[in-house]
DNA sequence: ATGGTAGGAATCCTA
């Protein structure tokens, strides 16, 4: 059996609708992780998933934030919000076709410094310690979002310029390389090790047009799924329409 | 060229 898992910051659900919609119309993947809702509950248009056969989890608040799952495959348990103390809707876990998925939307982190650098850096050790206290590296478990991070050179359009600049520093490549040293493996990497290529271009300054992106978008996976791994790449089509988000779909193919 | 654009909200905040 063949799974799609596409992990995508829509950047407002409501906006990007149209889009979503003839995107899963035309590609159908098995499950879909979607970051930047920006609706309550109440507001999610969960009828255009379910005339689509997928059946969905949300957890979303007003104007910020905002995460959901989507899949076609029964949800057999799910959790919202794993942090419950958190007020931000950041991330929604749901088991479904024997995968444990982990949809995240990682902090942005402003500037060095300053209070949202430390919620970053503190949110990263949060999903470490969960993953390691429930044992989801021992099962069939992905991890994925936006990590709002650039692991590496490779993965930025410009490293010099970008020095110091967020999603490209030391702290914050020591916080993503803490989920890989748990046992994680970055799926992009396993099928592209050399490849610079990204998952987010600024609206600004005609960046998508020049190629100006940064690779911060990820999905992470267990040992035991690696094996199962068929592909992983990105779709840079929909970040060409009009009305695009600044992120591009991130896709990783599984075989059972 | 240290600006620029986009979304949601409300006349600014977040990214």
């Amino acid at each position: 059996m063949k799974i799609n898992i596409v992990t995508w910051n829509v950047n407002s659900i409501r906006a990007r609708l149209e889009i979503l919609k003839s995107y899963i119309m035309e590609k159908s993947p098995t499950i879909i992780a979607i970051q930047e809702t920006k609706v309550a509950d109440s507001e999610f248009p969960e009828e255009v998933f379910k005339s689509a056969n997928y059946r969905g989890v949300y957890s979303g608040q007003k104007s910020y934030n905002g995460v959901a799952i989507v899949s076609k495959f029964p949800i057999e348990g799910f959790e919202k919000n794993i942090f419950e103390e958190d007020s931000e809707k950041r991330t929604i876990l749901i088991k479904s076709t024997g995968l444990t998925i982990l949809n995240c939307y990682f902090p942005h982190g402003d500037v060095r410094g300053e209070e949202k650098f430390f919620y970053k850096l503190e949110f990263y050790q949060r999903i470490r310690n969960y993953i390691l206290k429930n044992g989801l590296i021992n099962e069939r478990f992905i991890l994925l979002g936006d990590f709002n991070v650039a692991p590496e050179e490779k993965d930025v359009w410009d490293p010099l310029l970008l020095s110091g600049t967020i999603g490209f520093m030391k702290e914050e490549q020591d916080a993503f390389k803490g989920l890989l040293n748990i046992g994680l493996t970055d799926l992009f990497r396993m099928f592209h090790p050399d490849e610079r290529a990204f998952t987010w271009w600024d609206y600004r300054a005609g960046a998508f047009r020049k190629n100006e992106g940064m690779r911060i978008d990820h999905i992470l996976i267990s040992p035991s799924l690696k094996e199962k791994a068929q592909a992983c790449y990105i779709d840079t089509e929909p970040r060409k329409l009009k009305g695009a988000s600044d992120h591009a779909p991130l896709w990783g193919e599984f075989s059972f």
